[in-house]
DNA sequence: GGAAATGATGATATTCAGTATCATATCGTA
DNA sequence: TACGATATGATACTGAATATCATCATTTCC
């Protein structure tokens, strides 16, 4: 089961039980994702590490994701964005205004799902649902 | 109400009831598309038009979908993909093999959207739901 | 403890999707 | 038919991500 508490021990710990090693530049990369609980990109990661190469942040997201940590997503508009995973199945709230993105769990979808595999051609493999939002922040700030 | 159906005339309709010209660029991408009801590629388009501009391929998938008649959604590993829309709001079904897209409505998702909207902080403003199957075909033609 | 094999890195080039620019062409209309 | 608004295509560019490849760091195992 994949209840993956994402504190950079446990993350480091996931990355060793699968054989990958817990390299420098890996563990400068997860220091700084356990701050970034609401989304980022791999150019903020690249720009506040300046001495890990582009390619390295980008392997690393990559592996990050295989191992159920990282789940990619993408705003309204397409742009991507990545996010921790902090529970093991998991939909995505992203606000439209400032990108901040929220994690949530609905018993419902995955009975419909269930309940859907029967009305749909061919075999459900994965779903994915994204809630556009203006998140509480967004809708105080906004135009004045 | 968007109950669009999405057959060649009907696009060039919508299209000119916004004032939009139903030039012959625009005419010949929405011919070829007419044929492509399970997905495609802006590079798909533009290889069967070689005589139509990179740039007016790319405006063109955007204007229509602003007028609701495209819409955009990702293969699971995230690669672009571009699909007609026959009914207003809806989800997809896309093969992970072949990525075939689908559609389907689910009226329960609508009801859970409005039930949800109270336990979500901020304000809902859209969703997005994908499902990720193997289609018939794909299960048929399988690693023989 | 010192190679050899394996894995990881970083610089760089490249791909791919999509946008910006801008001069030219086309259309609608007065 | 000439003018203004729209649309087009060539081109350059951006941004995300991958491929290549020589170098560097780890295991491992003799």
């Amino acid at each position: 089961m994949t209840t993956t508490l994402t504190s950079y021990h446990d993350i480091i710990a996931v990355l060793e039980d699968r054989g990958y090693r817990p390299t420098a530049p890996r563990r400068a990369i997860i220091d700084i994702l356990e701050g970034k609980r609401e989304g980022f990109t791999a150019e903020e990661i690249g720009s506040e590490l300046p001495a890990v190469g582009r390619a390295t942040i980008f392997r690393t997201i990559k592996l990050l994701m295989e191992v159920g940590v990282v789940c990619r997503l993408n705003l309204l508009d397409g742009a991507p964005r990545y996010s921790l995973s902090h529970v093991g199945h998991h939909h995505h709230t992203v606000c439209v205004k400032c990108g901040k993105v929220g994690e949530f769990r609905v018993a419902t979808i995955e009975r419909m799902m269930r309940a859907l595999s029967n009305n749909i051609p061919g075999e459900i493999v994965g779903h994915r649902l994204d809630l556009y939002v203006v998140c509480g922040k967004c809708t105080s700030g906004e135009e004045a």
